[in-house]
DNA sequence: AAATCGGGGAA
DNA sequence: TTCCCAGATTT
């Protein structure tokens, strides 16, 4: 990997040239708004740029200043993230936008130490910010500029190792022209996106081909070197679709997330794990899970009876992977239940399913909610899927 | 160093 | 299916 003084600067210079015509017309590249581009890196972490274009427009729509998101509820905060993913981007978002209000009257700070004490801004982000917005000769280090020059330089290090990003932050430092530190770092990425893709690179459009290691060695295919993701283990939930009654006719029974943690803040329907099927979920019988589905709903206030199972569900996380079965209760308000159902809640309290917690510090928040109302409310998408499937052929 | 934290598009 | 995407935070 000793690369010459000369192929550093024809790489810089090559791409740099490229980039001017081959870039890409951005919503976040239209201005030069430090606060638009803090808020585009944090929306492309771990995501697509065509992904993030129309989040991006209602998010600044909705939230054009530093201010406007300081001094929003959280709540609508989500909201315009839902479907995104990666929750805590947003809520970080947010207090960082107060932060900056607090301690930086509002301007986003230009300075590392300061901009790299924001919440949700990391190493990358940081360089990102710091390059882009203010033309500071900052590396910003991400999937695709570890993919251009491991590629390019031939690195065979293992990109996943914290030392192999910290050895690119130096390299890509080095390769920052005189005054364009923001079109450079965007070039690189640029490259990486369009060109110089993980599979199948487009290699003879290449604007440094002439120079790429990693092609002269025709190790493009195998480059960069990245260890294996665990895959997402199993795990199996219970899901209770419950019709109101009476007060709540038409509407679904939801719940509010815990303050951490997966989906963190985010509304669903309730659910409660089942045990681990060593073969398919599919093909149990309902009769014990809607039971202690129903338990579970006495534990938490909510009389219900059983209907059937209304569909089966999956949803995959990065480390986790649900396998869902949905059924549906109807809320019963008559008298002639309580007693049923105080048995099955108590019955409840003895086991060890939460749908609510009934003796924790805070309280799970509950709702009844029409379909209009989850135009307010922030749902993962695998509760979307399901509310708008049962609200549409309902 | 390893786990946690979403969701979707491309092959 | 598998990969991986303009990563950060927590353990």
């Amino acid at each position: 990997m000793q690369e010459s003084k000369e192929s550093k600067l024809y790489f810089s210079k090559e791409l740099l040239g490229w980039y001017e015509t081959a870039k890409r017309d951005l919503p976040w590249r239209r201005h030069r708004n430090p606060y638009y581009i803090w808020v585009s890196e944090i929306m492309l972490q771990q995501t697509r740029v065509d992904t993030v274009i129309p989040y991006f427009q209602r998010f600044i729509e909705r939230f054009p200043t530093v201010q406007a998101l300081a001094e929003a509820p959280e709540e609508d905060v989500l909201k315009c993230w839902e479907g995104l993913g990666y929750y805590s981007r947003a809520r970080n978002l947010q207090a960082a936008a107060q932060q900056v209000m607090e301690r930086h009257g509002g301007i986003v700070p230009d300075n590392k130490k300061d901009v790299s004490a924001l919440k949700g801004v990391g190493p990358y982000t940081s360089g990102a910010i710091l390059s882009i917005a203010y033309n500071q000769p900052e590396p910003a280090v991400d999937g695709n500029v570890m993919r251009v020059l491991s590629r390019y330089f031939l690195i065979e290090e293992d990109i996943m190792k914290t030392g192999t990003r910290t050895l690119m932050e130096d390299l890509a430092t080095e390769l920052i022209p005189q005054g364009r530190a923001g079109d450079f770092n965007q070039a690189l990425m640029e490259l990486g996106a369009l060109i110089c893709t993980p599979k199948s690179p487009q290699c003879l459009i290449c604007p440094v081909m002439a120079h790429c290691a990693g092609r002269l060695e025709g190790a493009e295919d195998r480059l960069p070197v990245k260890s294996k993701a665990k895959p997402p283990r199993p795990e199996y939930r219970l899901v209770a679709l419950v019709e109101g009654d009476g007060e709540q006719s038409g509407r679904v029974f939801v719940r509010r997330r815990p303050d951490s943690g997966l989906l963190a803040r985010m509304w669903e329907l309730p659910h409660i794990p089942a045990a681990a099927e060593p073969g398919e979920g599919a093909g149990l019988p309902d009769g014990p899970a809607m039971d202690r589905l129903a338990a579970a709903l006495g534990g938490a206030g909510v009389l219900a009876a059983p209907q059937g199972a209304l569909m089966e569900a999956e949803h995959t996380f990065s480390h986790i992977h649900w396998n869902m079965r949905v059924f549906r209760f109807q809320q019963v308000d008559g008298r002639s239940d309580l007693i049923a159902v105080a048995e099955s809640a108590s019955a409840y309290e003895a086991n060890g399913d939460a749908i609510g917690s009934s003796s924790g510090d805070d309280a799970t928040e509950y709702r009844w909610i029409t379909k209009e109302d989850m135009g307010e409310l922030a749902f993962p998408n695998v509760f979307i899927r399901i509310l708008n499937q049962y609200f549409s052929t309902k």
